[in-house]
DNA sequence: GCCGTTTTCGGCCCGACTGTTTTCAGTCG
């Protein structure tokens, strides 16, 4: 993709201006602007033929013709000049957590150290010491950075991050003084993947908190130990940072570590706009920088004139403009939910039978599920074939009559073959309530083979819904390379909808894509894709994605009851 | 390098902790 490769070069592109001590705001701009580019709903390829590349914020005139020069030539002068000076091995340092720009130019270029495995061997030795005033604690951080660096695979998944901090705060929640604790960061906002575990906590004997949190069992190192702010990494890999303030600051504090930082920036630079200044300590006006505001998240917003903001919309995309018009959007809520729509049982791959699934159902409070198993041709998760199929209908129909209070609808993930067929032919179809088709093979083919088997599925008219369309694995595998616009689009014109799969893993149609569906009036439905009981809790991660792309109640299938669903889907 | 309800020039968010420091730069969020 386009887009994820332009930021990615203005990232590095800004690391370089940072060593090279280049003016801070010129640096910023580079990041910002790689950041808007990576956020954006659409290929710039798209946004660039419709001739309104400028109009993306952080893009100017300079900008906009670095990333016309990359549409054309595949490459960006000014980069690749860049990198001659500075080469990859320079840049990878910085990748090393203690060590930004300044450090890593003295290693490269001062001590001479070409590679990562160099510059380990070397600060066992001993040997970096006194380049640019590095002493013995710092040889020791930069091996465990390394040493983290070596063993972490990225970022955390959203469940493994919710699991973790979950844990947490059961633990400190329970010492005596702790008055108030919450996740914040990018795990309140619901982002896909974690970097590291933020809490607030309220207290007044921040010093017995602080000595419990890098004492915890599972603490591998103490990365800082302070009064009010203290950051540990667990045996997991996983880094906690911790923040202890007063009463007074909490909704400030709050808000200022659950970022985004982008949007921190904004608020700020409306705060400085009316005179005010905002920390993490509250908002402040005047001279006496007396505080009129912090206690809570909803008093910062109030004072600066705006509505309450949700977590979720924090990316400074467009969010802090609708709450200055009070124009934002009522999101959808994991209580509106009426039902599941993707589900698989052990007929297929799963592990629950037909009744298992509706007891569990049952406790979500649900008035109805779609049974979706897979079909014939995915043999590897034991697809149905039509006899198999037309068996499990049957039994469905048989739980049915009982006047169960859990409606289960019959369904299936139907296999979009290489050509665009789809696996069970209409004559199987047609007895189905709900039909979702997925793309479970031939990922490599062209995005417009991809495409335009994608969009054949959608012309049968029993296709109700499209499972995960963009087929990615989050930290495994890329999605396949698929033409969102023309599906969006045609999403609409056949009024088939688009699911978010609610597996941590899998979280698509993404957030941005989310809202872009929206706007094109295509209807979402969020699907579990549950093999296990467990599962059915992944519900709340496919809300999540579905909040962080301004959705509301009326824009996902799975809020209506089951005689409004049955009206507004394909038939 | 971007941007405009003070501005087409002169601004551009704010603070904690660490290490090796005699008063602060570097890093991080």
């Amino acid at each position: 993709m386009t887009n994820q490769r332009i930021a990615e070069i203005f990232g590095r592109m800004a690391d370089i201006l940072e060593i090279k001590k280049e003016n801070i705001f010129r640096i910023r701009a580079y990041r910002k602007a790689a950041l808007n580019i990576e956020n954006l709903p659409e290929d710039v390829k798209v946004i660039n033929d419709r001739g309104t590349l400028e109009k993306v914020p952080g893009i100017g005139k300079d900008l906009a013709e670095k990333i016309r020069e990359f549409i054309h030539q595949g490459r960006i002068q000014a980069y690749e000049d860049m990198k001659k000076a500075f080469p990859e091995a320079l840049l990878k340092f910085t990748e090393i957590p203690g060590i930004g720009p300044k450090t890593a130019n003295a290693l490269y270029n001062k001590a001479g150290v070409k590679s990562i495995a160099r510059l380990k061997q070397m600060a066992k030795e001993g040997n970096i010491k006194n380049i640019a005033g590095l002493g013995d604690k710092t040889m020791i951080n930069i091996l465990r950075g390394i040493e983290y660096l070596e063993k972490s695979e990225g970022r955390a998944l959203l469940n493994v991050a919710m699991e973790t901090a979950n844990e947490i705060i059961e633990n400190l929640g329970k010492i005596d003084g702790v008055e108030r604790i919450d996740y914040a960061g990018s795990l309140r906002r619901m982002k896909e993947t974690i970097g590291d575990i933020d809490i607030v906590i309220e207290s007044k004997d921040p010093e017995k908190i602080m000595n419990a949190f890098v004492n915890m069992t599972n603490v591998k190192n103490v990365l800082a130990h302070g009064k009010t702010k203290s950051s540990v990494m667990t045996e997991e890999n996983i880094q906690i940072d911790i923040r202890i303030t007063d009463a007074e600051s909490y909704g400030a504090m709050l808000h200022y570590l659950t970022g985004s930082k982008a949007h921190n920036v904004k608020m700020r630079q409306i705060a400085q706009a009316k005179r005010l200044k905002i920390n993490e300590y509250g908002l402040y006006k005047g001279k006496g920088l007396k505080r009129i505001a912090g206690k809570t998240e909803e008093s910062m917003y109030k004072a600066l004139g705006m509505s309450y903001i949700p977590p979720e919309l924090r990316e400074d995309r467009q969010e802090i403009e609708a709450a200055r018009r009070n124009r934002l959007p009522t999101l959808v809520k994991l209580r509106d939910m009426k039902g599941d729509l993707h589900m698989h049982t052990k007929s297929s791959d799963g592990l629950l039978s037909i009744l298992d699934v509706a007891d569990t159902a049952n406790e979500k409070g649900y008035e109805y599920v779609v049974i979706t198993d897979h079909s014939k041709s995915l043999k590897i998760a034991h697809g149905l074939d039509e006899k198999a199929v037309m068996e499990n209908m049957k039994e469905i129909e048989k739980y049915n009559s009982g006047k169960k209070k859990v409606r289960l609808l019959k369904g299936c993930e139907v296999d979009i073959l290489n050509d665009g067929k789809l696996d069970y032919g209409d004559d199987i179809l047609k007895e189905m309530d709900f039909v979702i088709a997925a793309i479970h093979s031939g990922f490599m083919q062209s995005k417009k083979q991809i495409t335009e088997r994608c969009l054949r599925a959608m012309d049968n008219k029993y296709v109700n819904m499209i499972a995960h369309p963009e087929g990615r694995l989050i930290g495994s595998r890329k999605g396949y390379d698929i033409d969102m616009g023309r599906i969006l689009r045609h999403a609409r014109e056949t009024n088939t909808a688009l699911e978010i799969n609610a597996h941590p893993q899998r979280l698509e149609l993404r957030d941005v894509l989310c809202k872009e569906a929206k706007n094109l009036r295509v209807k979402l439905g969020i699907g579990t894709d549950s093999h296990s009981k467990g599962h059915f809790s992944n519900m709340i991660y496919g809300i999540g994605v579905a909040r962080r792309g301004w959705l509301e109640k009326k824009d996902v299938l799975n809020t209506f009851s089951l005689k409004d669903l049955l009206k507004i889907i394909k038939k």
